[in-house]
DNA sequence: TCAAAAGTGTTCCGTGTACACCCATGG
DNA sequence: CCATGGGTGTACACGGAACACTTTTGA
């Protein structure tokens, strides 16, 4: 017994959760000290609102979509457009529309996320509007976009234990270390560089470059670029467990 | 450096994909026989179209978003007025927004997928143009509502493999038999009758009712009921591999 | 009493984990 | 030559899988 519904005026935007190892240019300032990978932190890019609704508060990265674009399209362009970031890997999130979500009028979100590498940072636009924030030190966002982030970086968490996306946050060629300290920076914990040695080459996912990498004060570690999709196929996958040892009563 | 763009005059749309593990009142005659769990189908019910474009094909049950409903809110409703279906769980599963994926207007459809009780499929509505099809035998759709259904079976598998969304296709209190039954109809696999006791038991995802199924030709069953999720923790988790032994060299 | 499903016990093996140990280089 | 991170070897515990076995009912 369909009854009437008035249909909602809605726009449709879209948003993108960017994260980088390093900030861009523009980031609060920090005390340059060593930290280890499993305590150091990930970091996004949002912008100040300036116009109402949400003015002055720090928002995240996007714009309306374009009527010959797909949505995907709109993400990487109007990310490119406000932070000047260009994301390796870009992958839609979920769609937000709770009536109430902004003041004025209805707005659809659909929300995308981003992994960057350090160079894709450097080109970031210099703007006092524009900051690279720590993602477990986030001001209060405009909207419901404190949610957005919270839900973005749980599905990078989850996301990275069983799939490849690491490879999207670091150079062409990099080390195992380097590899492995993705891993530890976003599941927050040490692994065993052994274990995630042995874990990783059984895999197929990594081939060796033949090359190494040298002006390091120790012995030079090999260098390794991303398998192929093709060749590494099924057995291009591993595991790294997001919380192990939650097993046994705490 | 921020050109011109034509902002887009997008519908939104709001579609289900609904799964049970029975067809409701109207779907195509098959010859009643036995058949293993791990042989037996998923049920999803389609609306035929009465209206350009797409006229006559059949397509996921939907409708535009209401200006005061949330998304999920539009799902549940819209699943409601076209197929008398209210499903148990509800969840969303992706945006498609693709520019040319309905003919004339531009429409961006927010896409859930559900799961149903037997009894919920029962109250379904009678009508030549719904008809509860099987998810591996589906006919051409319309736009792209094939490519939408065969990424929802996909989460459905692998989330089945880490959540307890299986209750949602049973009643309130079930065998274990009945719930290692959808396990093996979705994954399309048998599995160790013991092996799967224990590992149900050990999370505390269930608990005993105390009482029996009777009237079956063998040994009553224990009956069970899902564990209140405040009560199961952590510990409530338990797992269930997709597809094991895809580990070694095939 | 018998067939068949419910439910229990036990063994085997792959994989994750810990940790001792060797290797290679710049300072 | 030595401190340090790169890289290898190995032993152990846990959990998934296989499967033999006992229990309980209706017909």
């Amino acid at each position: 017994m369909p009854r009437t519904i008035e249909l909602a005026e809605a726009r449709l935007a879209v948003s993108t959760v960017i994260f980088a190892r390093e900030p861009g240019v523009a980031h609060d300032e920090l005390p340059e000290q060593p930290v280890q990978p499993a305590d150091r932190s990930l970091w996004i890019p949002l912008v100040r609102r300036l116009r109402a609704p949400g003015k002055g508060r720090w928002a995240l990265p996007g714009g309306w979509l374009g009527a010959a674009e797909s949505l995907e399209g709109a993400a990487a362009r109007t990310l490119d457009e406000t932070t000047g970031v260009t994301p390796r890997y870009l992958e839609q999130l979920y769609t937000f529309g709770a009536p109430d979500r902004s003041p004025d009028e209805r707005v659809v979100s659909v929300v995308y996320w981003a992994l960057v590498r350090p160079e894709e940072t450097s080109g970031s636009i210099e703007d006092p509007n524009v900051r690279w924030f720590d993602a477990d030190d986030l001001p209060e966002l405009a909207f419901d976009h404190d949610e957005i982030v919270a839900y973005a970086l749980g599905r990078l968490r989850t996301k990275l234990g069983y799939s490849q996306i690491a490879h999207a946050f670091l150079d062409e060629t990099f080390t195992l270390a380097e590899l492995r300290e993705v891993y530890e920076t976003v599941m927050r914990r040490p692994l065993d560089p052994a274990n995630f040695r042995r874990t990783v080459e059984a895999s197929g996912a990594l081939v060796e470059t033949g090359e190494v990498r040298t002006g390091t004060p120790h012995r030079p570690p090999k260098l390794y670029r991303p398998a192929d999709p093709a060749e590494a196929g099924i057995q291009g996958a591993f595991r790294i467990p997001v919380a192990p040892h939650l097993r046994r009563h705490p």
